[in-house]
DNA sequence: GTAATAGTGTCTCTCAGACAGTATGTC
DNA sequence: GACATACTGTCTGAGAGACACTATTAC
């Protein structure tokens, strides 16, 4: 090999909604660089069993939270001499969403998260990878059924709009959004059950073909 | 540094516009894995002058072409370890788009230009990255003003509507692209001049504000 | 019955697609 | 004048935004 290597690394973005605010994971680090500082959750690609840069994220992220995460895209690849102390080096940053009902019991010791508007300064170049991550899920949560990830199984249509408006910070007309909503025709009725909280009760859905129809993206 | 590091390289697609065919660029290797055959061009990372992958590429490029590219972007990161027969690679993959007459007099040796399809089985994974670019191209061409990357810096009309027309595949309304593409607001009318090609002969326009306002994507 | 939330339909404007005839040049 | 290419405007349908009232529950 001609030239020194860089290092390579893999990052992960993880975001998922708690008490209506969207919180994204963080580790605080045990080690140098930026020892105690608070970071993304990453680490380096093991060549003996990863089989691409998202199986790397995706264990990487098992063993910070135990759990399987649904939605997982890589991101962006930030690289640079200065964005690392111990030299040249490639960050793989891949973000992903979960629901916060998978997260029971599954959270490991190190890890905590925080409501991405409060995040404070993080280790290495991590606060760029955040802020990419999130214009890159409310664009895509504009014309697509993402925000979705973010939802428990059952659902109402109420806390489906809540969620897109958390995501992309935007209220919508509620009858100009369930029109838009169905031309996905991804949701199923719950026929009899309803949820309450103060007023009249609401419809719960769910997703008609959970986890298969789910990257869809607006129609023809 | 607990593991065994990847090789990390980036690559580059290269697309420009002869004779109303999009090309790109290949070279062919000289040494090995995959000496003798065609690939996309890249390499190392030089840590001693790049400062960030985009600009590894741009100085792959240039090394090979000795043009330097108007449009570059970074397009996607393939990984894994059977990719690179000597083992487990990152690469950082780019596409950047070439006018023609840039081209003139700046092409080096060992580097080829190829329709893109006629290109053979490439090295490495190299086909599937030139098949992403494209697809990238396509998608992000409906929406944006990026063809114009590959036009001389005069042109006419029809030359935009058919340069629109090869990177995406299908053909338009001549009055319905004219009015879309008046909304971008880009053009400049370059008085009295024409060119011809057989019939009536088409005005001349140039980009009002070229190389400032050309990464823009349709208006609100 | 009052307060809280869920649910539902119409009108209007903008943008995209379809479509044909006139204008200007070469030979 | 025959041929080749450039240029231009209108109608129509679909989707997005704006807007107000009725329905169901808790208290």
């Amino acid at each position: 090999m001609p030239h020194a290597q860089p290092i390579a690394t893999v990052d992960i973005v993880m975001f998922t909604l708690i008490l209506k605010r969207l919180h994204v994971l963080l580790v605080k680090r045990d080690k140098d660089p930026f020892k105690s500082l608070l970071a993304l959750p990453g680490g380096y690609v093991h060549v003996d069993e990863d089989k691409g840069s998202l199986e790397a994220a995706r264990r990487t992220l098992e063993s910070k939270t135990l759990i399987k995460t649904p939605y997982l895209e890589q991101l962006y690849t930030f690289a640079g001499p200065d964005r690392d102390p111990r030299g040249w080096s490639f960050s793989v940053a891949h973000y992903a969403l979960v629901r916060e009902d998978l997260f029971e019991g599954g959270k490991a010791a190190a890890s905590i998260l925080l409501p991405v508007d409060e995040v404070p300064q993080l280790a290495f170049d991590h606060n760029r990878i955040l802020d990419f991550a999130l214009k890159r899920l409310r664009d895509k949560s504009s014309y697509s059924t993402l925000p979705f990830y973010l939802l428990p199984e059952k659902f109402t249509l109420p806390q489906v709009q809540d969620t897109y408006q958390i995501v992309m910070g935007e209220s919508h007309d509620k009858r100009g959004f369930r029109r838009w909503l169905n031309e996905f025709d991804i949701l199923e009725e719950l026929p009899g059950e309803f949820r309450t909280s103060g007023g009249r009760p609401a419809q719960l859905y769910q997703l008609r073909n959970r986890e298969e129809l789910l990257l869809r993206t607006k129609p023809v």
